[in-house]
DNA sequence: TCGATCTTTCCTGGTT
DNA sequence: TAACCAGGAAAGATCG
C-alpha cells in the first residue's frame, strides 16, 4: 500500500532517536532517524531498516496532538494530516509481526529542502503528486551517497550561507545558477561519492547528460546552468 | 538475472 | 595555454 500524500507522522522524536538533523531554507528542523521508533501501538514502528528518511520536527502548534498513534493503514486518518507538499523520501512503516498484520506500509515524506514554513503550508488532496517523482534509490548502506547529482546541486544552492563560494544563484526565479569554484565543486561531489578521481570535466559531463532528460537546460555563459522542467524542489517555497 | 537509470570515464574537437 | 563546452561511446554501480 502506498500513500501518495505525505503525512505528518505524530511521533515523539527526541534527542537520541536521530543521529543528525537538517534545517531547511525556511528554518524547518528535520531529524534523520538512526533507529526504528516504536509507536504507542506495540505492533507498529517507524524504521530506518531499509531506507533513510527525515522526519520534520513540527512546531507543537502544528503537531497533530493525539493520545494514540494513528491507524497506519487508515488513509482517511492520514488525509487529515496531509499538510506537506514536495516529496523525496520514501518511508517504510513496519509492523513488528508481519505474519499478523501484513507487509510493510510504504509512504512518502517531504523533501528536506522543500518543506514550506508552517504558515505557508497548504493542504492538498492531490493524490497524483508522487507520480512526478523520480525513482528514489534508498539503501542504508549507501546513506548519503544515493543522492542524485542535480539534487546535490539543488541542496547546495538552498544553503547559500554555507555554499555561496561554490555555487551561486544567477537568477533565482528562473532557476539559473553558476558554478563559482569548479574544482571545489567537483571535489565536494567527489567526497560525497567517495570518488577522489572526480573533477569538473567529469562532473560537467554528468550535468550535460541532464540536458537530454530535462533536468537541466542549456543557458549562455560559462559555468552557468539552469534547472529544467523535470527538476523540482529548487523553487522558492512561497511561490508554490 | 536482466533491463533501466544514473553516473563515470575517456575521448575528440571546438570556444573563450 | 588553460579552462571550459559539447557530445559520442562505453563501462560501472545500483535498483526494482
Amino acid at each position: 500500500m502506498y500513500f501518495q500524500q505525505p503525512p505528518v507522522i505524530p511521533i515523539h522524536c527526541k534527542l537520541g532517536d536521530y543521529d543528525s538533523t537538517a534545517t531547511t531554507s525556511n528554518g524547518t528542523e528535520l531529524a534523520m532517524l538512526s533507529k526504528p521508533i516504536m509507536s504507542e501501538r506495540s505492533d507498529i514502528f517507524l524504521g530506518s531498516r531499509d531506507t533513510e528518511f527525515f522526519l520534520p520536527i513540527i512546531p507543537t502548534t502544528f503537531h497533530p496532538i493525539e493520545t494514540d498513534f494513528p491507524e497506519m493503514r487508515d488513509s482517511h486518518l492520514y488525509a487529515e494530516h496531509s499538510i506537506f507538499k514536495g516529496l523525496l523520501a520514501t518511508v517504510t512503516t513496519y509492523h513488528s509481526n508481519p505474519e499478523q498484520v501484513g507487509p510493510p506500509v510504504k509512504q512518502v515524506l517531504p523533501s528536506i529542502d522543500f518543506l514550506m514554513s508552517p504558515n505557508k503550508i497548504k493542504c492538498s488532496t492531490d493524490v497524483k503528486q508522487h507520480e512526478k517523482l523520480p525513482k528514489c534509490r534508498t539503501n542504508p548502506q549507501r546513506r548519503g551517497q544515493s543522492i542524485h547529482l542535480w539534487e546535490f546541486i539543488r541542496d547546495l544552492l538552498l544553503n547559500p550561507t554555507e555554499n555561496s563560494e561554490i555555487l551561486r544563484w544567477e537568477n533565482r526565479r528562473a532557476g539559473i545558477f553558476r558554478v563559482v569554484k569548479s574544482n571545489a565543486f567537483a571535489q565536494l561531489w567527489g567526497s560525497k561519492k567517495n570518488n577522489k578521481g572526480m573533477n569538473y570535466e567529469k562532473l560537467s559531463r554528468a550535468l550535460r547528460h541532464y540536458y537530454k532528460t530535462g533536468i537541466l537546460e542549456r543557458v549562455d555563459g560559462r559555468l552557468t546552468y539552469k534547472f529544467g522542467q523535470k527538476a523540482y524542489g529548487w523553487e522558492e517555497a512561497w511561490s508554490l
